[in-house]
DNA sequence: CCAAGTATACCGGGTAGTGAATATACACGC
DNA sequence: GCGTGTATATTCACTACCCGGTATACTTGG
């Protein structure tokens, strides 16, 4: 019956993921997961020590190719850093176009666990919010503002993590197209007053 | 045993409230309802007709209460109406240094249960905040700004959404000041654009 | 043979919601 | 004033099911 050739604890994590994404996390029994991934139980608890292990193994592979989206994205976008923060966004309003768009993973799974302090996949979402606030940071300082970086970086993530919210809740995409005008306004603005006291822009934008 | 004089169906929702807030909403069992409120489950259930009308009553309690309070923070503050703005994200900063804070109910309730598209719930959430963002753009009009009156409001919105999310997960009450600090500037530059190109500002503060 | 992995069958506990009966209170005829 | 009817309000006991996790035994590859 193994029709798919991942190896079994791959594909356990692919069945949690797409259950997960359509339903949420605690409305997802692991016995829906071991049926999906066409496994037993029995062996799904062979791979993962419990149902908590197993919702922070699954955001954990999402981490990277996450993180890796929004780099692209940017990369891809046109104009300056602003316009490229906004590319972000905009390519956002054109996935949450999509009936099957859920928002961000990392939050709406860290907002159903948030009354468990000590969870592992709120430690996995915390530090994958980092990330992509670190890679805006660090983008943000090459484009010459040193000074600002880490609190340009801070206002878009407040945006981005909204923009997921507000377009989730109300189903409706053009709030993305909203965040992409503030950030890129935020971020326009936040450089011209960095560069004012800093030394000549070195970084490059390639 | 009923030490609190108040109606039965609101001495349910009072403990509801209490425990939707401490634990979540799916977390939180009909029957452990019923018996913080001093309640057989059967008389909850005459009250209520299931536990999701119960959730939504619930919201429902928090809708006025809640906008109040943006008004009166907005209000209370000091300087221009971006100033007053930054207000309300520092009184929730203030708020938020509670270990018992718990962001915004609407948009937790909201997240636990945005796999199930019809819930009563996610209609008074919606209306909520749509509530929360008219009241922003109709001062934002007053101040002069009936242009990008609109857009502002909405940029707000995200800020303030995008703050309940990320102080709920990193629990770092500081993201409300940078919100804030975001917020005051998209309202300053965004007044300033639209009394360029508006007629001389008529609209009052106070 | 042994260890990695799988299968069946089960456990104790929790879940939303209900059936049937009861208590309370106020309205009416007389 | 008193019985009676009726709607509201409340209780106890119960169903039918789902949940995370496990005990035990079997299979398969090196």
């Amino acid at each position: 019956m193994k029709d798919n050739s991942l190896p079994t604890r791959d594909r356990i994590l692919q069945a949690a993921g797409k259950l997960f994404h359509r339903d949420g996390i605690r409305a997802v029994s692991v016995d829906a997961i071991a049926e999906k991934a066409g496994v037993t139980k029995r062996t799904l608890y062979y791979h993962f020590r419990s149902k908590d292990d197993l919702i922070a193994a699954h955001l954990q592979t999402r981490d990277e190719p996450n993180l890796a989206l929004f780099k692209r994205w940017f990369d891809e976008a046109e104009g300056d850093v602003s316009g490229k923060v906004a590319g972000i966004f905009r390519q956002l309003a054109h996935s949450a176009r999509s009936a099957k768009w859920k928002g961000c993973g990392f939050l709406r799974t860290s907002v159903e666990l948030i009354n468990l302090p000590g969870h592992p996949a709120l430690v996995v979402a915390r530090a994958h919010k980092k990330r992509v606030e670190d890679w805006l940071a660090s983008t943000f300082t090459k484009a010459g503002a040193s000074s600002e970086a880490a609190s340009l970086a801070r206002q878009v993530m407040l945006l981005l993590d909204g923009a997921f919210s507000v377009v989730l809740l109300h189903r409706d995409p053009s709030y993305m197209e909203t965040a992409a005008e503030a950030a890129a306004d935020l971020v326009r603005h936040g450089i011209s007053n960095s560069n004012l006291s800093a030394v000549p822009p070195t970084g490059r934008t390639t």
